[in-house]
RNA sequence: GCCUCCUUAGCUCAAUGGUAGAGCAACUGUUUUGUAAACAGUAGACGUUAGUUCGAUUCUAAUAGGAGGCUCCA
């Protein structure tokens, strides 16, 4: 079905028109390739015969309010085909013609529609405003440069795009800046920075984590709750190594499909010093660092013959993968090198896969939402093989289309709320993806469910069957978290820092008033440490108004003061984050508020 | 990897073709404090390498990192 257009989309694709014919006017030269309305603006690619730089968004914008000022129609005119095809020629726009012969080709169409707004002519399906004076020039701005391959097709020539963003009026165009700029004190490679809990180190290596100690407890605390959730639903652990011989995804196909991703191989088997004299020794061997869980486990399902009986078998571990990702494409904690997926591989048989998947999609949802995502800003999307490109994918049609249609009928039962994406499959299997938002927009995957019934094939897994015969069994892939490095950037995110007291790496501060409260406050202190509570003592020779604001700054969620009054009441004034001072309390009545909350993950 | 932009102290920022200035943080001392910043002092930086120039942090180029796109994302 094809999603209806919001007036909002009409008007920012109305302003690409006007971005386009002030590039016109800029550079008379200028091919025009295409210029679609997205979320909150509108982009437009040109070819150009030289850079744009940002003096030219000034210049551009400026044109297009004359534009816009100069009221011209938006014009459309339906043309047969052939004679679009002459007028793009006689005006060199090439990828206008390749466009329209495209149409021809893949949708048999005859006329083609032009939009006319004054001088500029386009290829274009409309509908657009009624003429350039209904877009406010007040309310849109040119944001940035980017290079974008025609098409998509990293092939083809690298185009010159322009983003803007345009709104209905300068109001809603300013709450979008203001936006913009909030969203930037959430992101969480500024945050991390803030509250000190990882960083990036030139030196290590690009897309490589160095968590430091409050990072780590963190990422602790979260660990702690996967292994407490896994228990409950019946997985068992498992531990593999970092590195494995290439043999081994030579035989699960990774190899083969995504080797141009992995870490060069280690070549062992021959010294450091034979290796720098070149000398190639006989029987060496190649290691892989690996880039996926899988194959470790399937090794240890294989070390013993299965029995029906055993089945389903959950095996998780929160394995470290690397993957030598592009340089480019490198973010922060949400795109890195070396990352560690909270992974599971569930060994099932026929009968089992629904009721597994189901249950994982259940395991999926409690965990989101323990971490506080509401599942409205989850996106699902079933992701299938592209039946146009088969030779990216292993396996029959058959068992395609069981493992689609399973998880497609697996997804409608619970009730979510899916889109479906051709060609995003991986090569052994359909999956169901689950994606969270950063402050930009971007989507990351998080969750991922993928239906397996390959691997088993290529590593020949077997068990016995009620008959005593040999069977293949069927295998889920999964990951909740995705990995603990995206998750928790996201998570930064998600809280602006402020975690819940049952993550917070730093849960209570305690502050003396004055030197003669050390003691009392040490006591505090040792209290709360026996209850298992993450305290810390801050003695430093302060005022208790700096010691506030930086555990403020800090987003500690309680503060203790400790004074006169505290000492003879044998209590502590304590501060919540959000609410502020709560008055003196009884430490026994702290203990029992703030243990009662981390058990309860409230906040 | 490709396109555009950015890089000054631990952090946030300033200035300049004639060897850099501040706030916070750090350190030392004084202060002993009542719910978002006590006072004084000390130490600390032009990402790297070339080029232009009498002289480069400033101009140019390369390189390394970073940001946003594109491509990719098992």
């Amino acid at each position: 079905m094809e999603k209806q257009i919001e007036k909002i989309d009409i008007l920012r694709h109305s302003a690409a028109h006007i971005l386009a014919a002030a590039v016109l006017e800029l550079m008379p030269k200028a091919k025009f390739a295409i210029g679609p309305s997205i979320e909150d603006g509108f982009y437009y690619d040109f070819d150009l015969p030289r850079a744009l730089t940002q003096e030219d968004l000034a210049v551009l914008e400026e044109k297009m309010q004359a534009i816009v000022k100069k009221n011209y129609a938006f014009e459309r005119k339906e043309m047969p085909v052939k004679e679009a095809i002459e007028l793009f020629k006689k005006a060199e726009q090439p990828y206008k013609v390749e466009l329209i012969e495209d149409l021809v080709k893949n949708q048999k169409v005859e006329t083609v529609s032009i939009y006319t707004s004054g001088p500029f002519v386009d290829l274009c399906r409309g509908p657009h405003v009624e003429s350039t004076k209904n877009v406010d020039a007040k309310a849109f701005k040119l944001m940035k440069i980017a290079g974008a391959y025609w098409r998509g097709n990293e092939k083809n020539k690298m185009l010159q795009r322009i983003y803007g963003t345009a709104w209905e009026n300068k109001a809603d165009l300013e709450a979008y800046l203001k936006k913009l700029e909030e969203a930037e004190k959430r992101d969480h490679r500024r945050i991390g920075k803030e509250l000190d809990l990882f960083h990036i180190d030139e030196q290590v290596g690009l897309g490589l984590i160095l968590w430091h100690p409050k990072g780590a407890m963190l990422w602790r605390m979260i660990e702690d709750f996967w292994y407490q959730e896994h228990m409950k639903k019946g997985y068992e652990f498992v531990r593999s190594p970092h590195i494995g011989n290439r043999k081994l995804w030579e035989q699960s196909g990774h190899w083969g499909f995504y080797s141009g991703s992995m870490y060069p191989p280690l070549e062992v088997g021959q010294s450091l010093e034979e290796l720098k004299a070149g000398k190639k020794v006989g029987e060496s061997e190649q290691y892989l660092l690996k880039p996926m869980n899988c194959p470790f486990h399937i090794a240890i399902y294989k070390n013993s013959p299965h029995s029906y009986r055993e089945f389903p078998m959950r095996w998780a571990e929160t394995g470290t993968v690397y993957r030598f990702e592009k340089k480019g494409e490198l973010s922060g904690l949400t795109r890195v090198r070396g990352f560690t997926q909270d992974d599971a591989h569930i060994i099932c048989r026929e009968d089992q896969v629904e009721g597994e998947l189901e249950e994982v999609i259940d395991f999926i949802l409690s965990t989101f939402k323990a971490f506080g995502f509401n599942f409205e800003s989850v996106k699902v999307y079933l992701s299938l093989r592209d039946p146009q490109n088969k030779e990216k994918y292993v396996g029959n049609d058959e068992g395609w289309k069981f493992s689609e249609d399973i998880l497609r009928k697996v997804a409608n039962k619970k009730g979510l709320k899916f889109e479906e994406e051709l060609g995003e499959a991986a090569f052994y299997g359909p999956k169901l993806d689950f994606k969270i938002k950063d402050v930009l927009g971007r989507e990351w995957q998080c969750s991922t469910l993928q239906f397996d019934f390959n691997l088993s094939e290529r590593f020949d897994m077997t068990f016995a069957n009620t008959k005593g015969e040999q069977e293949r069994p069927y295998m889920l892939h999964r990951v909740l978290l995705g990995s603990f490095e995206r998750f928790i950037g996201l998570l930064i995110e998600h809280y602006a820092g402020a975690f819940p007291v049952w993550l917070a790496p730093e849960q209570v501060w305690v502050l003396p008033i004055a030197e003669r409260h050390q003691e009392y406050a040490k006591k505090l202190v040792d209290l709360l440490k026996a209850e298992g509570i993450r305290v810390v003592m801050k003695s430093e020779s302060e005022t208790i108004g700096k010691k506030i604001r930086s555990g403020q700054i800090q987003k500690i969620p309680y503060l203790l003061v400790a004074g006169d009054k505290e000492v003879e009441a044998e209590g502590a004034a304590v501060r919540d984050r959000v609410k502020g001072d709560l008055g003196i309390m009884p430490v026994k009545d702290f203990v029992e508020k703030i243990k009662q909350e981390i058990k309860d993950k409230t906040r």
